[in-house]
DNA sequence: CCTCTATGTAATCATCGATTACATAGAGGC
DNA sequence: GCCTCTATGTAATCGATGATTACATAGAGG
């Protein structure tokens, strides 16, 4: 039980990259065991020294890959933030090219799903408490093209005459606060006591997002 | 500086009451001092010992008024409620009370402006991480009274005809996923990225709410 | 083969939540 | 008016955590 062989197989398979040296892969295995532990309870439930002791190494050991906690926890929001838009890419390039207002609520059906599937790291991505977003660049210049991403759709609805207003900005801003605040909803426990089921909440998700969406779609009048 | 007089002032002004003994009233002051390092560096910045140290008592002192941290926390999530619910009371007593919708909008607006005012003690009673919502009965009751009372809104305003659908606990869930999401882009710091700044915040917050409500408002046919 | 550096270990420190044994100040009985 | 009793506060201590330091080691490359 005193970790008796550190992985003896890895050694042949390493070529010149800049692979580590004792374990494995520390960086990458502290990283998923952070993952781990936040998905099990919550990010505040990671912890430096249980990732260490999940990943077998010393407490001291994840100091020389991360220079504090801060640091660890920007990694795993990275990754996380990789996940979710690779997701939201997934949805988006099966949504129909020509419709902007569809592909609005593709990406906001898209959005949902991830913040309800990983509640976790979907906190740890957007709650900005579980580390410093100024050190995080990588995520920050993600977030900004999401942002770009919606406000373009949303032009290209109001240009095809979707939309029954065009005041876009207030439009955005109240679209991203519905899904953030309906996926935070889920995450903080809100969803029971409003009388939302577990069961029910993909398909209220999805309510929610129709009752916005028919708001501020033109009615009267052509439909482009 | 070594705390010379614990408030001698206070020993003559003490009738029946179950007022404490040593201190003033540590329960209170803990409290109040609670309060004020959520304000200062948020909910994770309340920690007993410093409490403790602002109300001038030792480190074990708090544990004689509550049992664990959490429960100073659902003394102080309560105490924000209390809060909370006085500044809604004074909004809707200042409605109209014969237009439902505008009650919502009234309801929704001081949601909104108390949680911009202040985030931390309003993130304490609603992420749900911060206590055992389990223990806090009254701020569970007073919850369910709000819910309750968005509801009965929302039947009214349908009556009226203000409606332009009857899909009220869609329409309800989308509305608290609005003001609670806004509410949270503001303490998550989401804001200026999506390009509202502190001035416009405000401002912002009344668009969204009108969005929304414009949204589900009936335009077409007869208003009443 | 030898050295050099990246990586991991062990020991240590401060802070925090929490518990325990002890001290004390008022309340109320007598 | 004294005496005891209990609520309250203190001091010391424990275990967990983040973080730092001195030391050990394994592989790379001259």
């Amino acid at each position: 039980m005193a970790r008796p062989a550190k992985k003896p197989a890895k050694r042949a398979a390493r070529p010149a990259p800049p692979k580590p040296y004792h374990h494995g892969d520390l960086r990458r295995v502290l990283i998923e065991a952070a993952l781990g532990l936040a998905e099990e309870g919550g990010p505040q439930a990671v912890s430096v020294r249980e990732a260490a002791r999940r990943a077998g190494v010393s407490a001291g050991a994840p100091f020389r890959h991360f220079a504090d906690r801060d640091a660890l926890m920007t990694a795993v929001a990275e990754e996380a933030q990789r996940r979710f838009r690779s997701e939201i890419g997934a949805a988006l390039a099966e949504a129909p090219a020509g419709d902007p207002l569809k592909r609005f609520r593709a990406f906001g059906l898209a959005y949902l799903r991830w913040a309800m599937g990983n509640p976790a790291h979907f906190e740890i991505i957007s709650s900005g408490r579980h580390f410093d977003h100024d050190r995080a660049t990588a995520l920050s210049r993600d977030n900004a093209e999401l942002i770009a991403l919606t406000k373009q759709m949303l032009a290209d609805a109001f240009e095809k005459g979707q939309l029954r207003s065009g005041e876009l900005k207030q439009i955005q801003i109240t679209g991203r606060a519905l899904v953030y605040g309906f996926a935070r909803m889920n995450i903080d426990g809100h969803l029971p006591r409003w009388g939302v089921t577990e069961a029910e909440v993909e398909r209220m998700a999805e309510s929610v997002l129709d009752v916005f969406i028919s708001g501020i779609t033109r009615t009267t009048g052509s439909q482009r």
